[in-house]
DNA sequence: TTGATTTATTTAAATTTATCGATATATTTT
DNA sequence: AAAATATATCGATAAATTTAAATAAATCAA
């Protein structure tokens, strides 16, 4: 998969901000296992509605996969787009 | 080499700009070798105050590499923080 | 030394992003 | 059906970022 500049750009602003890396950490810290939605709320100090909208820029930026499970969210990491990310980084150096 | 998170944030958000992106891709196509300052204002269409602001940013970030030559400014692709931070962007995804 | 050149800094305006409260939507429970 | 719960969206405001003109600082060239 290849990532054209507007998605890079897209990606790394999702992951230039504190709160939004801690999300991507608590998702990783589930091992490829869903997370819920509720679990993030419990574990940052900011308003769900601004925690709704970091989730939307991961989601947008397609590094954080969403699935609706009732009334519930689940998140999980998405790792074929990391990957993706990650490889035009390394281009970058060479 | 290990970045804490406000190290990663910084990259991150350093990378998340068009202009900044470009300029980070003219340092790689030098192949190592340096980019001459002037060269960056004859290919981007912004102010010079402007993209003197961008390269900061990057030089901040870390992620690119400065040295004064003369009156002329050099630059070059910090691989070994790029390569933090690929590190860090890997542990994501398990 | 004077004038030209290159890059950096300062300042201010315009734009974008972050935040939260209020409300909407969807789903589950009773 | 009504109440409760979980998440998303909207609107307003605060904060941060982008941009460029003006200026400063450093170096080179005459």
């Amino acid at each position: 998969m290849i990532l054209d500049h507007k998605k890079v750009e897209r990606i790394s602003k999702a992951l230039g901000d504190p709160y939004r890396l801690k999300i991507m950490e608590m998702a990783k810290g589930k091992g490829g296992e869903w997370m819920q939605c509720a679990c993030i709320g419990n574990n940052i100090e900011l308003a769900q509605s601004t925690i709704s909208h970091h989730i939307s820029q991961l989601v947008d930026a397609e590094i954080l996969i969403a699935e609706k499970d009732g009334r519930n969210a689940k998140y999980k990491v998405n790792k074929e787009v990391l990957t993706a990310y990650v490889n035009f980084l390394n281009q970058l150096q060479e």
